[in-house]
DNA sequence: TCAGCAACTTACCATAAGGTAAGTTATTGT
DNA sequence: ACAATAACTTACCTTATGGTAAGTTGCTGA
């Protein structure tokens, strides 16, 4: 997708109701959001290297980015265990377990879409 | 977005349901696509102008290619009047109407984003 | 004769997202 | 001494998407 990110969505100039649309849209359109979301879905939260095993091929940095902005978001928690070698887990916050409404209406919509073909 | 356009979808390599979930997004992810979704989910056809005007300030070549895509992806329909000057009107498929769903979610959620906030 | 119209197409350019590959940190096990 | 470890960061590059501005078509009304 192409909605590219913002730091304040701004709904002044929208006077119909898009920016719902929008926000949601400029929140999930990361490459890697909804499948870190899958990851997570479960409850249990992950650490770093789990979620990108499962994400595979994902890079580092593009893995840091997306689990950032989706903290930032506040789609996701993340705790730092101060050990060495690093810890850190990652969890879905409420909001962030709120998303499931769109990803069951996404997975369904590409079923019926490859259906038809 | 970032969910690039393909021209098959491959699910071989996806052993997981994110292959629908892609689907989607590929096909939603244009910067313009629930917009002109949303023009059109009236029911009523409109022509190219009529869109344009709705989307303001889209320009001539991305409206085009977005419609183009959709109409690819067997989402509108594209009804030529041959007359001059040209009159093309767009309407949904069963498809395209399919879409209502995703809308909803979409739209559900960017309401609860915006609040919580 | 010629500007105006709708629905395009074309050439060119700007931006952003993401990839690759390397480096960083501080401790622990060998 | 030193390689290994987890979770990053950084610099650099590629690609895709979309924007701008101009041109095209063929008839019609002034």
């Amino acid at each position: 997708m192409s909605y590219s990110r913002r730091t304040t969505i701004n709904c002044e100039n929208n006077p119909e109701s898009d920016c719902a649309i929008e926000a949601s849209l400029s929140i999930l359109g990361g490459k890697w959001k909804l499948k870190i979301y899958k990851a997570l879905r479960s409850g249990k939260p992950l650490r770093f290297t789990e979620i990108k095993t499962l994400l595979e091929p994902i890079s580092d940095k593009s893995l840091t980015a997306q689990l950032r902005e989706m903290e930032e978001d506040n789609l996701l928690t993340r705790e730092v265990y101060p050990v060495i070698p690093p810890k850190v887990e990652y969890g879905l916050t409420t909001l962030g377990n709120s998303l499931e409404g769109i990803f069951i209406a996404l997975e369904q919509w590409g079923k019926t879409y490859i259906d038809q073909r």
